[in-house]
RNA sequence: GGGGCCGUGGUCUAGCUUGGUAGGAUGCCGGCCUUGGGAGCCGGAGGUCCCGGGUUCAAAUCCCGGCGGCCCCA
């Protein structure tokens, strides 16, 4: 990390991965100082913040009819072992224990990579009848996977801390079908309300999950061009339970096979809220997540100290009770303080001086326009309160034209060769798997997915093959 | 998968070529003065020079291996 002031950052748009390896630093979210390879410490600042953006999640998965459970952190070989029949490669990305004390042990365990296998082994014994279908559970976990490729703090890391794991059960694929389909949903109203911009896509029959009938994945990209994956839904089918011989008795006490999905996403969700919003000050957060909503900073001057700070006492009095606020009486001087909240991307600072004490009115400071005004104490809440539904409405305004601007419909393989790399692009596709690979040939990057049936009936023309195109399909560079 | 650069108090770094007292800035602690966008002055604490081995009278410096970080190309 390259060290400059407490609160300066290398431009974002110089080097975007350097910005944000230094904006979890300063910021306090994460320290990246762990002996460990691709594992980190969250920070209380940054470990509110995230339980803050789960709690979005579990609001939506209790909505939904999900019930959070704990299944242990670690799996017999035996048992995930017949995952790898599925999963080429996966093996290799396990971590082992191999050893109890001084004690070689006879069957390894695995700290787990997801959890299907050690759940469906005991779903065994949960599910027997038709009746105990659907069965709907998740668990917010950390997970191991030992990635080879570089890591990076909270975007391809050893440990995800915050795995949130969605597994549901069913009678029958259609039943399956629809669950997907509300898994969708639930992540979609998951990141509008992180103000996240995302596509949804199907993934193509080459890239999906081994094992899997179809998934859909949530994509948005990052300031760099590249399209990073924020979550996944995924339908097995009755193919996985199989495996585990999940079975139930129907109506008629025929044995069937369960049908199972399985939804996921991490501590990514927030890489991305970070990523997207932030700014060369630092982050900048939606008025609902972040961990300090509200700052008072008092502005002492000669012969005012203490009448200053009682003022700015009573206002964070006022608010205490309604919003998360902080009152910053440290030593600091107000500059100090200032590019200190901005950092932390508090939306809300309240400017307290001589001034303000006199006249019984107060500065307010956003941090996304980083606009001031100037209002009287009585007014206060009310304008908190539509000042924090301005700066979620400017936000959302960034996201979306934050996409537009990266992305680009094309309509030709030319004009896809043209932008893809600076961009993530779009193009008509037929949906056969032969001009599929073709494409991703021609262009040297994989189809990230498919918007299924997004152009059917609107007259465009698959790129390479000229047929009517029924899909949309996005292609670039990836995480 | 291939190639390159780097690792020195909390942080950023000088020193390494040519082996011999680890220097600075920032941050931290105490004090003075101050406070409307990173103040200043005085005093102080803080270092297994990434780890292990080798060469040498002597290693931050040279050699080998490992761990960790960064960049470029596929």
């Amino acid at each position: 990390m390259s060290e400059r002031e407490a609160f300066e950052l290398t431009p974002k748009g110089e080097n975007f991965s350097r910005w944000f390896d230094e904006v979890l630093f300063k910021a306090e979210i994460l320290d990246e100082r762990y002996p460990v390879k691709g594992m980190y410490v969250w920070l209380p600042f940054g470990y509110e913040l995230m339980e803050n953006v789960m709690n979005v999640m579990e609001r939506l998965m209790r909505q939904t009819g999900h019930k959070r459970v704990y299944f242990p952190g670690v799996v017999p070989e035996g048992v995930l072992s017949r995952e790898f029949r599925f999963i080429k490669g996966f093996e290799d990305s396990i971590y082992w224990i191999t050893r109890l004390g001084k004690q070689e042990i006879k069957e390894k365990l695995a700290l787990r990579p997801t959890s299907e296998a050690i759940m469906y082994e005991v779903l065994n014994r949960w599910i027997t009848s038709y009746k105990d279908l659907p069965l709907r559970i998740y668990q917010i976990v950390p997970v191991y996977r030992y990635e080879t490729k570089a890591t990076r703090p909270m975007l391809r890391v050893r440990e995800i801390v915050f795995f949130k794991e969605g597994h549901t059960f069913h009678a029958t694929y259609e039943d399956a079908v629809k669950q997907v389909e509300l898994e969708v949903w639930i992540y979609k109203k998951f990141y509008d309300e992180l103000l996240v911009p995302y596509v949804v896509v199907k993934t193509t029959p080459w890239d999906t999950f081994p094992g899997a009938k179809y998934n859909y994945d949530l994509i948005t990209i990052m300031p760099d061009g590249k399209a990073l994956e924020l979550g996944s839904a995924i339908n097995f089918g009755d193919l996985f339970a199989r495996t585990y011989g999940l079975e139930y008795m129907d109506e008629n006490g025929e044995k069937k096979n369960v049908n199972t999905t399985s939804f996921g996403i991490s501590e990514r969700s927030l890489a991305a809220l970070i990523a997207i919003h932030g700014d060369d000050r630092g982050l900048k957060l939606p008025p609902k997540l972040a961990p300090i909503q509200i700052v008072v900073v008092p502005i002492p001057s000669k012969g005012y100290e203490e009448k200053v700070l009682e003022y700015a006492k009573e206002v964070y009095n006022s608010l205490a009770g309604d919003y998360r606020v902080e009152l910053d009486d440290t030593d600091e001087r107000p500059g100090y303080k200032f590019f200190k909240w901005e950092m932390k991307g508090v939306p809300i600072r309240i400017e307290v001086g001589r001034k303000e004490y006199e006249e019984r009115t107060l500065t307010l400071f956003r941090r996304d326009t980083m606009e001031r005004s100037l209002v009287p104490f009585d007014d206060l809440k009310s304008r908190i309160e539509s000042l924090f539904r301005e700066i979620e409405e400017e936000m959302r305004r960034q996201a979306r034209e934050y996409f537009e601007k990266r992305t680009v419909h094309a309509k030709t393989l030319e004009e896809i060769r043209e932008n893809v790399g600076e961009k993530i692009v779009s193009f008509p596709w037929c949906g056969l798997e032969e001009c599929g690979h073709e494409v991703e040939e021609e262009v040297g990057y994989g189809i990230l997915g498919f918007e299924e049936n997004a152009l059917e009936g609107k007259g465009e023309k698959c790129v390479i093959c000229g047929r009517e195109a029924k899909h949309r399909a996005w292609i670039g560079r990836s995480y």
